[in-house]
DNA sequence: TCCTCGAAGTCTACGGTGTATAATACACTG
DNA sequence: CAGTGTATTATACACCGTAGACTTCGAGGA
């Protein structure tokens, strides 16, 4: 459910491009379809987008959604690509700011994006999507870096390393939701539940003084087991600092 | 196959922790399980780790396997303490070394346990997994982090914000090599195949000026449709020159 | 208006998945 | 050596994606 392979790449590159004509006898539409597993896997997730799930709330028979989808490989590429074509919509990148507030807004973004469709964290960047919404996505994020000072190569080279930043934490910030029971309300519970039974196998308390230790204090300090967003938001700082560094613009701040 | 969910936490922690005996009928045990599923995966992907499968190559039914590896949620945290117990088998943090290479050191650990267990990249971080192998990896990490003048709470952010980038562009690299179909030996081949569909399909083809001049460039420099492995280098550069600024220690080099 | 014909939609079926359940056979303890 | 409990097995179920054959519909020409 993870690894977007079989995906046939011309099949899936006419989908993506056409202007998704709704079909006269069934009323649905490669757009349409598309939209519905969005919302199908914001609700209830990935797994729940099966075929015959997706046909049933689009009224129609598994099969009817084949010659709209191509097969669930290419629905998935089509979701992703309808996800990343509206990326920008509710967080805009200001024009002619500050480039931290450029790349801010860049990882903002992708952050919120993450939160609201958080299936995406489980399917694999890397290979592009090559549909209008990704394509419009990348010239979008590229444009805010250009003219910066950095070289093409760094620009894609520090985008791409701020994009896998900001997944990777939001992942596991969707992990740490995923883990909760339900009728949970924090982090905390899930670990309070499993904690006495994991003492008791450790049994040498004594073997990860270091890890206790961090732990605990970051317990204390923010309440949670694990604290993804903190450190998305120390990694993008880190990021931003890295980059003055390059520029050799002064920074900003004392980085507290 | 991603979202590790499902998991019976408490019989997962007794499956963990004990000692794993071998069966004295079949002769299998946790253990062996474990380390052949992770063979496995490592061959064909985790995909290919069917229970039907694993069971078969463990010359028994699919049925025996059940009370060693609880089930196949189970199974899949087994594989994955598994590999973080033997991450600095083969890269190893320098004793008393500057912090630089201590950071170096894990990021390199971990990319180079991406690179030999492509599956991990498959599964969510975040929560984690309540095991030995992922506890002393956890340990061996933050012991290394501990005393360079870091908090507590800015050397766990830090550190799963370094594992994030890692995470991320290893996967990126995992997704570029499954896209060549069999018998590609360059990234440029799944592209060059693509292209002209594409270019057919955007029409105008002064949308993505930006993306164009980009992609065009690293693919003259880099020989690649994308390089995450130069984004992880250049990102762990990044981080770790944010690290410097915080310290307020004297950064190196130049940042070229 | 009717007829034809190609495409869209449907039905059935296949091989795969994880695993619940119940029956069996084995290894260890007394 | 008998008893007991658990590892192991065989069977079965519900679900998945989708190939292939069949049916039905809508539009264009006479």
């Amino acid at each position: 459910m993870a690894k977007r392979t079989g995906v046939d790449e011309f099949k899936l590159i006419g989908l993506l491009w056409r202007d998704s004509p709704v079909s006269p006898r069934s009323g649905i539409s490669t757009q349409s379809v598309t939209t519905l597993a969005v919302d199908l896997a914001d609700r209830e997730g990935l797994d729940a987008v099966t075929i015959r799930r997706l046909a049933e709330e689009a009224g129609v028979t598994a099969m009817a959604l084949y010659p709209h989808i191509g097969g669930r490989a290419e629905l998935v590429e089509l979701m992703l690509d309808h996800v990343a074509g509206v990326t920008y919509e509710t967080v805009t990148i200001p024009e002619g700011a500050d480039w931290r507030e450029c790349v801010t807004a860049i990882a903002e973004a992708n952050w919120a994006s993450c939160q609201a469709h958080p299936w995406i964290t489980d399917l694999a960047t890397g290979r592009p999507v090559p549909g209008p919404g990704a394509s419009t996505k990348y010239e979008t994020e590229l444009r805010a870096l250009d003219g910066i000072g950095l070289t093409d190569i760094e620009m894609e080279h520090t985008l791409t390393a701020l994009l896998s930043l900001v997944q990777g934490t939001a992942r596991a910030t969707r992990a740490a939701q995923d883990s909760r029971l339900p009728g949970e309300d924090h982090d905390t519970d899930w670990w309070s539940n499993i904690e006495p039974a994991l003492t008791t196998a450790i049994g040498d308390q004594t073997r990860f003084p270091t890890a206790s230790r961090v732990s605990r204090t970051l317990g204390e300090q923010t309440g949670k087991a694990n604290d993804p967003e903190g450190a998305y938001r120390r990694g993008v700082g880190l990021i931003l600092d890295g980059i003055a560094k390059r520029l050799g613009t002064p920074t900003s701040g004392n980085g507290r």
